[in-house]
DNA sequence: CATGAATGAGCGTTCATTCAT
DNA sequence: AATGAATGAACGCTCATTCAT
């Protein structure tokens, strides 16, 4: 009976795993190499599998990169998924959480990860595509917690500026390791108010 | 005499020029294909040589690409130079080169480079260094511009704050093409006053 | 007790049924793909079976296609093992025979199989060995029936005349595949009257 | 001046000589080990020269074959072009010739290249093509030359026969390296005689 | 100084074969 | 007997670098 049990449930969530392996173990090769540098070799050696037994999993690097990205920005996405539910109250939120979204834009991880999909994205239309598809779909979701009757237009903008200060500061992290993190964040709730409550008084 | 002169040491300023040449054709390559895409041949053809000639001036890919990073920041860093001339109207200086700040930094150009550089500079510590030192000294510069009579540590974090925002919106304007610089600016100046001035009556 | 017979001995029946099974999956690969694109994995799914599995029949691919050259050209002189039958009629025989000669000879999937099997005796001597001894054999039998009174040595040249132009035929039929098979047909017939019927009146 | 026309009149014929230097190379291999079964860095070691310095003059490996494939069937149908310039007297001529038409179908190097040709062409519509091309062109041109004031289909599928014949007797000598030539070479022109000069007394 | 032919190590990928179950 | 996951050597091909001229 176990056998039979463990035999019939095994299989599926096992190749799942094992995919998920793969892509963990891609996703450090990737920080540590870039995409390009990354070798298929030290992925399968990362993962504790062979060579070729990756391509049982994966039609190619190509493929296995666009997983990547994917599962990445939806976890990202995540994050911003929290804001959603909190209505009218998403600045306080969003300055709330502006620790754990600094802390985990300028997490040496993500930020390279990041930097690694953007750059693959100015050559690479199907990662450009995943990430403007994801990005489309977050900004719109905080959107429609802010929007309630502002201008717009303005808003999106200011969204926009938010969005490229926090993966801004990521980068910086990388330049300038030694940013003092908790200061930034200080500051940044400052420009954050001042972003989206400037008309309230 | 100077005639002489000249055919005498005619060969040190076009060895510089030829590596001028190469070095602006390989950030052209670079940008289109990355550090690890773009080939030694394509550079060659872009700046108009013969592959191996490309060894007369360069000891390897590495070294132009280090070359080329150094060589750009620079540039990069001549932006800044012109603030630090302005003593204590920096802010009024930054406020007003803002659009010319923001539109160099959403070029693509511009921002391919600087994505690739810094992707780079998390793999390659020779990279890191001409970033960091560059980086830190640009700092320094401005630093004393701003400095006087402030809190020192803080004013370094409001600086580290800005130069994230500009390099972030570089960043999502790849990303997000559609991006409304104009907008961007006129907001991007309001942040900027708040952290700079804040504190002004 | 023949049941239990049956059942003690079941093994081996069945495991030349899985074998020949694999044999002719193995064969319409060979046709598809050649010997040395056809995949494992692909035959194995021919004869619906694991990959795997494969192993407990044949110890590797060339022993496949080693029995499988064997098994086909056996079959194959089966065709000529009526001839022998014949006695001294032969050459009528074979001439009435013609039409089934060419027709399968110029079968895709034997004549793809013959190219296939030729080709590789060139490259390996066990498999041209096999070629040789049936051939060998097969020529001996008509020899014997085709031989009394004649001129032993021409009568071999002819047989190997003839045999050159029934395979002959077979890759025409690849190469131009409008070939009107039933013209050729009539006039083979003459060829090969002329051939073994000359010096008789 | 030396050195100038040397530099000027050297490099296209290098070149070709050396495409033509691995076309010959290739063919060897490929007689040797097959077209699958041959590796570049034989095929390289064959020609002398380095496995990556192929790829400055072919493509891909495929590229070679379809070449090599192309250059060989250009070479033999030389032979029947000399057919063409007989006029009327074309059967004379081919009887003539038969020695040299059996011994070059029957030499090892050529049946082998024309098997794996025919091989490759069953899963290749590009060689299928090119091996179609010619061979139509081909008996185009004999059947001007033939078919004066005779029945055109009887007399296509005569010279079909006739191809087979020969071309089957190449694959024969492989199978029964004893064959006797000579003795084939006699009977064939018996044959011959009976297939294009049946109607003439 | 200048060329581009030449090299060869190393890449992503395939597939015959083996192994754990 | 049967599966298919797992292995790893070997392939075709690329490209930074060197060399002959």
């Amino acid at each position: 009976m176990e056998r039979v049990t463990k035999i019939m449930t095994a299989a599926a969530p096992q190749t799942k795993d094992q995919r998920n392996r793969l892509l963990t173990a891609a996703a450090r090769c990737f920080v540590k190499s870039g995409f390009r540098g990354a070798r298929m070799a030290q992925i399968a050696a990362e993962a504790q599998m062979s060579t070729g037994h990756i391509y049982h999993y994966f039609d190619s690097k190509e493929q296995i990169i666009a997983e990547m990205v994917r599962g990445h920005i939806e976890e990202k996405e995540s994050i911003f998924g929290r804001l959603e539910r909190a209505g009218d109250q998403v600045v306080d939120l969003m300055v709330d959480n502006l620790e754990e979204s600094v802390d985990s834009s300028a997490n040496p991880f993500w930020s390279a990860l990041t930097l690694e999909m953007t750059a693959e994205a100015m050559r690479n239309p199907k990662i450009a595509d995943i990430l403007r598809t994801a990005d489309a779909e977050m900004k719109a979701r905080l959107f429609t917690c802010l929007g309630e009757g502002s201008d717009q237009e303005e808003l999106a903008t200011r969204l926009e500026i938010f969005i490229a200060l926090i993966q801004g500061i990521g980068i910086r992290n990388i330049i300038n390791p030694k940013l003092d993190l908790p200061a930034v964040v200080s500051i940044v709730k400052e420009v954050v108010e001042n972003l989206f409550r400037r008309s309230k008084p």
